[in-house]
RNA sequence: GGCCCCAUCGUCUAACGGUUAGGACAUCAGAUUCUCAAUCUGGCAAUACGGGUUCGAUUCCCGUUGGGGUCACCA
């Protein structure tokens, strides 16, 4: 292209900005101190309406290798396609990392204020920039205009399919890239819109070496596609490939971590990166977290239409204790952080010596719920009561006020039953969640147990008023285990439950069962519940009022 | 279809070329003088297939099959 072309191109490119010059851009980036090791990393999410759980495992990843290493760890928001970007979305996403501990150094806070001189944070406030460097692109012959439209460009691809070769922007294919100034003038002078597109160096059938910090070496044939960088849609942003190069080399990120989708694309930002005389990347191409389709039983992305889990605000609002979350995601970045967990139940997690060079190498990974509740229950029941208590408290405020109020109505009460069987070195495991409260403790409360909905067990309605009166007939309320123990045993046989397993067995049909069975039209009686703690603990500290009314009230 | 990545119990994974192929979650059984939960003990359970190389292969090489990713003016 001569000279007053490239000019027309650039002046359009820039009609409504001032462009600054490269030089002036990369003046006001000042280099940043860094010793040796010391990593600068970024989280880039899309405001795209939620928070993906694979985020959160993006963003902690950053976090980590950023923060071990004392070094930077920023938030970036890549918005130049306002067309998907959800309103509130870019606030949700610094209040949800927020949430979960990992609130970034550089970049938007949650209070919406914006730290680090390294910004603008957000891509499309950084148009002037990606400019910047496009008018030297073209001006280095490595950008030109391209007006082939939308049936055009299907056009070909089609022609591309039905010659069997390889469907894409590049080489013949390639409308405008060797086009004669004069076409390009008689365009320009139409007022066609264009794209502005990157003339691509390489050749399909030689390689580029990509180094990645979890990959290794990866070897890809070099990118001879002539890509996008300016959109034509009058934005006058950049596609993603321009505006990573860019960022990433003004914020001066020291390993770009993305999910591995982008593993393919590489080579075209290696390809970027070299025309613009920008050193090359390091890369970490981290696995998406995946779920087993229940209908299809295939292994497939978590999608926020399916899968609730997908959204972090389901985790939020079902209340999993965050800190079990992130370790659940640690663990399923580095499997050694399983036993150095076992070892150090209590320390930070940020004490855990992470390597992004342990994670698998690309094999997405299933979200498996049960075992994130296991580390859910395991964190509460390690949490001291106090801190128990707390939560308990905190949550059922917002969630149960119903519940909340009976439980405040009676301080010492609740003090008791939230600290049943939590004591000890084996604790009980019964809470994953703080959504599981209500359920969990709820019958305790007068209110409550009358609202809540009861268990059914498969035993006559006469049978179960007998056992009730039998119960009742023996039952005292005392404080001695034992004798509460014989005073039950006694009713069970007055009842006509057998005492010995064996006589049970030998003659099934003289009993009405066994003493379990017993105990368990007592419990559900009691507690609505087949599955509750130890029933004497319970009715301990239900005290004799409560229990005469439960019992026989039926 | 082209290109790339990957392949060990149901799941997440460990194993300098030499291990009875280990752990965790899940599951099953027994124990814990009442139900659960928890705990303890034990059990079931894997190197996708076929060729090489080697004294010896989960490990290295090739092929097959399978899974995932990507091939947009989406990121």
């Amino acid at each position: 292209m001569k000279q007053s072309i490239k000019e027309k191109v650039i002046s359009l490119l820039t009609e409504n900005v001032t462009i600054p010059t490269r030089e002036a851009v990369e003046a006001r980036y000042v280099p940043r101190t860094l010793t040796d090791g010391v990593e600068v990393t970024r989280f880039a999410p899309s405001p795209t309406g939620f928070v993906h759980i694979g985020a959160i495992f993006t963003a902690q990843l950053c976090e980590r290798v950023a923060h071990q290493t004392d070094g930077v760890y920023m938030l970036r928001i890549e918005d130049t396609d306002k067309k998907r970007e959800m309103e509130g979305s870019q606030a949700l996403i610094a209040s949800q990392l927020q949430t979960f501990g990992l609130t970034p150094d550089e970049g938007l806070q949650a209070d919406g204020s914006i730290k680090g001189d390294y910004g603008p944070y957000v891509q499309s406030e950084r148009k002037e920039l990606y400019l910047a460097y496009a008018v030297d692109l073209i001006a280095r012959d490595r950008a030109y205009p391209c007006f082939a439209n939308t049936e055009e460009l299907e056009a070909a691809v089609a022609d591309q399919k039905a010659k069997k070769q390889r469907p894409g922007y590049y080489g013949e294919w390639a409308l405008w890239r060797d086009r004669s100034d004069e076409d390009i003038e008689a365009e320009l002078e139409k007022g066609t819109p264009f794209v502005l597109r990157f003339k691509s160096s390489g050749s399909h059938d030689k390689r580029v070496t990509i180094a990645d910090r979890i990959k290794g070496k990866v070897e890809l044939p070099q990118n001879d596609l002539d890509v996008p960088l300016i959109k034509s849609d009058g934005s006058g942003l950049p596609t993603y490939h321009l505006a990573h190069v860019v960022d990433d080399y003004l914020m001066q990120t020291t390993v770009v971590t993305r999910g591995e989708e982008w593993l393919p694309s590489t080579p075209l930002h290696a390809d970027i990166a070299l025309a613009l005389d920008i050193k090359p990347f390091k890369y970490a191409h981290t696995p998406v977290i995946s779920i087993l389709d229940a209908e299809t039983n295939t292994k497939r992305k978590l999608s926020k239409r399916k899968d609730p889990e997908a959204d972090v605000a389901f985790w939020v609002k079902e209340a999993y204790p965050l800190r079990a979350v992130k370790a659940y995601l640690l663990g399923l970045a580095n499997s050694n952080f399983e036993d150095w967990y076992r070892e150090n139940p209590d320390a930070p997690l940020e004490e855990f010596p992470f390597s992004l060079e342990k994670l698998r190498t690309s094999r997405s990974p299933l979200l498996d719920m049960r075992k994130v509740a296991d580390y859910a229950k395991d964190e509460i029941a390690r949490m001291p009561q106090e801190q128990f208590n707390k939560e308990v408290l905190a949550w059922t405020e917002l969630h149960d006020k119903a519940l909340f109020d009976a439980m405040m109505a009676n301080p010492d009460y609740t003090k008791q039953v939230l600290a049943i069987e939590r004591s000890g070195e084996k604790p009980r495991k019964d809470v994953a969640k703080w959504s599981d409260v209500p359920a969990q403790f709820g019958y305790f409360y007068d209110e409550i147990f009358a609202k809540q909905e009861k268990e059914s067990i498969d035993i006559t309605e006469q049978h179960v008023t007998e056992a009730m009166q039998s119960f009742m007939t023996t039952y005292s309320h005392v404080s001695d285990k034992d004798t509460w123990f014989e005073n039950m045993k006694k009713a069970a046989e007055n009842a006509g439950y057998a005492l010995d397993r064996k006589a049970l067995k030998e003659s099934p049909e003289s009993f009405k069962g066994g003493l379990a069975d017993f105990a368990t039209i007592i419990r559900v009686a009691l507690t609505g519940k087949t599955r509750t703690p130890d029933l004497y603990t319970i009715m301990q500290i239900m005290g004799e009022e409560r229990i005469n009314s439960r019992l026989q009230a039926v």
